[in-house]
This record gives structure tokens, sequence and C-alpha cells, in this order.
DNA sequence: GGCTAAGGACGGACCTTCACACCATTTCCT
DNA sequence: AGGAAATGGTGTGAAGGTCCGTCCTTAGCC
């Protein structure tokens, strides 16, 4: 009748990790700055209406400003004309922290759920002006094959065009987090012209299926397109088996 | 050359939601007892000892389990051999949030995104051991079409199983949460014998695939069965569009 | 009776967050 | 020239959450 609870209890009480404000918003706008989707010399909104929108106290919101102006992800001026500006040039990308890397296999898998189902979800939602948009990105790719920056951000904006075109904001964010940790942990290793085309390929196949409305199509051709990356980096970092 | 940012920054400047420790905790156990994660009468690891696991202070686990204990989903006793208990029999089911029904469209989203990757991956990893424990559970279904609250329970642990053995532990979370916003929305409505029975059969060709190590049939498969469950709820909830 | 393991209760230290007021700088407008 | 306006920069105190340590109470076991 009823059934023996073999579910690993360590799922129920594994650490409870409570982030403050103050880091969740570092983490927000720190990661959308460094995937592009800020480009450099970008303006934020005003310190007054950012914490509004953000429903943050000001003094929060500035010491997350002041941590991004300290690591040089931010620039601010006073004045009429001021304000907070994406800083241009960027700083040079860190290294991946070590907690990253050890759950690298884990971002992986999560991303393989993440990208899989969105792309299901936006093969069936997709409209003509995001489908021409998306290809639009993938000429962009074939032009910078030999730029991995100019590259990567098309390629993230791609990956978060497919979340937006399901038109979850739940998804959306899930994948701007998740191409995040993935730029962190790829940006250090080296990308050939060669191996950015077959990929760029798969995005090319994957708008193919997505105009014909093929979801299961569009999910087979994404987790192909997932299963490259990882195995990449399974081949580069430090493997656990 | 750059692309211009469609990006909606809405995302990147949606309010932060920072939960406290107490908060995730009361969620999280919660979550858990709801679902049948934990039985009614299954006893709780010390104070001290869950204080430790969870990572947080035993003044704040306390809060959390005086909340559990105060709207009757745990039950405490002193002595020796003393303890804290899931109650037994439960407190009944309260109705789904107005916050949660407003965003019963991106919860089934999620979920498809989720159940989608996690059914591709599953069927890559499973071993027959596990396949047997997911046909079991299919088997329970099977027999308690007529037991709204029997049902569920095998259900719950036959995603969350799918979700284990993907063997990441990220993805074992999300669906345990995915699963547990899922049942706040379904509790509370009917459901006809027959509609399990289908429901089911899903389950049942799931795991057919799932031997087969067929990714891409798994995954087709899943993407039908949530669908069923969110277009049941788009007829009973109110709808969005 | 004493030991032990459990929940229950309290108080102070520390940190985060908030709200509010005010200062300093720059530009625009009259 | 001078003031208004918009911006970042600074400071202060209150409030609340969290942690840590300590002690109390209860109940079973030896």
């Amino acid at each position: 009748m009823s059934v023996a609870p073999p579910v690993s209890d360590d799922a129920v009480f594994a650490p409870v990790r409570s982030q403050t404000a103050f880091e969740e918003t570092v983490e927000r706008l720190g990661t959308a700055i460094k995937l592009g989707l800020l480009a450099p010399g970008t303006r934020l909104p005003a310190e007054r209406e950012l914490c509004r929108k953000l429903g943050i106290a000001r003094s929060t919101l500035r010491q997350a400003l002041l941590a991004l102006g300290q690591t040089g992800h931010l620039q601010a001026t006073r004045g009429r004309r001021g304000g907070t500006f994406v800083a241009d040039p960027q700083p040079p990308t860190e290294l991946p922290s070590e907690e990253l890397l050890s759950q690298w296999h884990e971002v992986c898998d999560s991303r393989m759920a993440l990208e899989v189902g969105v792309a299901l979800l936006a093969a069936q939602r997709a409209d003509a002006q995001a489908l021409d948009a998306l290809a639009a990105l993938v000429d962009v790719m074939e032009e910078q094959l030999r730029h991995y920056p100019a590259y990567r951000r098309a390629d993230v904006r791609f990956h978060v065009g497919l979340a937006e075109s399901t038109g979850s904001s739940r998804l959306i964010a899930a994948m701007t987090a998740t191409q995040g940790e993935m730029t962190d942990l790829i940006s250090n290793i080296s990308h050939p012209a060669a191996v950015l085309r077959a990929s760029n390929e798969q995005h090319r196949r994957l708008v193919r299926a997505m105009r014909a409305h093929d979801g299961p199509r569009a999910a087979r051709i994404m987790s192909e397109h997932v299963e490259g990356t990882t195995h990449i980096l399974g081949g580069l970092l430090p493997s656990r088996g």
C-alpha cells in the first residue's frame, strides 16, 4: 500500500543558503553585465529609481553598486547628467571559483534540463518576429567565429532570446542565471573557430525546427547542442569520474 | 557588428526577493511534509543535529518548527525518547495563495522545462534498480486510481525519483519545489479515475522509453504528460487568455 | 536516584536592512 | 550670473533577523 521513503533525506535536510539582498543584487547586476545584457557604456537607472524597481533600500543598492564599482564593472559620475554606467572597457574576466568548478557537472545538467524544455516551449510559441531575431543572431555568430567575445555575446542573446519567446519570466531569469554560470566556466578556455562553427550550425538547425513549430525536434537538437558543450568542458576541466 | 539590446530590462531590474533563513526552512520542511516525502509519524532529527545539517542557528530552526507546529504539520514531545514528529493525521490542505494562482501559467511552464529535461537525462542514466523502483510506483498508482491522496504521493515519488536518477542534487531540489507548487495548485480540484488512468499510462510508457534508453522519446512522452496537467488546470482555474 | 537525550526558553552580540535627512557636484534654464 | 534640478555621496538611528551560549524542563533508561 504505502511506499517506503527511499528519497535521500539529504535533499530535504540540505543546508539552507540564505542570500542577502546585497549579495543577490550584486549577482543580478554583475551577471547581466558580464553576459553583455548591459553593454559597456550603458547607463543604469538613477539610484533612487533603481532601488524602487529592485524593491530594496537605497543604501543597500549603493553597497552593491559600490562593490561592482570596486571590481571595475561600474563607474559613477556625479552631477545633473551624471549616473552609474557600465564600465568601458570591462575588467578582465576572473577565473571560476573553486566552488563553481566543483559543481560544473551539476551546472551542465541543470542547463540541459532548462535549455531542452525552453527549446520545446519556444518552438511552440515563437512568432515570426522572434524567429527572425534569432536567425539574425545566428548570422552574427557566423561572422564572429574568430572573435570569441563577440560570438559569445550573440550566443548569450540567442539563448536568452529563446527563453524570452516562451513568455515566462521565470524561465528568462533561470536562463540568465545559467548562462552566467556557463560564462564563468567557459570564458577562460580556448574556442577554435571550427568548434564554434559546428555549434552555430546547431543553432541554425534549431531555428529551422522552430519555424516548423516542431517542438520535439527542437528539443532533440538542443540536447545535442548542450551535450557538445558539456563534453568539451569534461575534457578540459578536472573530471569527477 | 554589435547587437542592440532588445532584452526587456524588466528581467534584469525585477524585484529582488530575499528570503530569510526562517522562511526558507519553513518552506523546505513544509513542502517535504505536504508532498509526503516525510510521512506522517516520521521523526525529524534532533534540533541540535538538524540545525547543524541545515546550517542555521538552533533558535532560527525552532522558529520554523514552531510555525509548522502551529499549522498542525509538526508535533513535538519532550523527554528522553522525545523528538519532533510529522503530525498524524496531517491538517487539511489549505487553498493555494492568490499569488501562486496568478502565476499558475508560469509554474506549468517551469515544470515543463524541468520535467522534460529530467526525463531526457534520466532516460540516459537510470540503472535497472531505479527503473524497477519507478515501475513499482506506476503499479502503486494503478492500484490507487480511486484514492487520490495515495495516488498523488506515489506520483510525487515517481517524479522526484526521475530527478534522483539523474544524480543531480540541483535537479532533485528543483523537482521537489516544483512538485510542491503543483500540489498546492491541484490538490483542491477533482481527479476522476479516468484522468488518473490516462496520466499513469503515460508514466508507464515513459518507463518503457527509459528502459530502451531512448531519451528523445522519453522527453516527448513527458512533454505530453505535463501538457495534460496544464490543460486540466487551464480549464479549472481563472484563465489569463 | 542519577544519567542522558530530547525539547523549551532567555539574553546579548552582531549584522543587514531600512528610512530619512542632508551634502556635493554638475548641468540646464532663465 | 544665479538659481533650479538631477544626480551620486554621506551619515545616523531604528528595527529586525540571526547567531551563540546558557540554563531549564521533561521523560525514559540504567
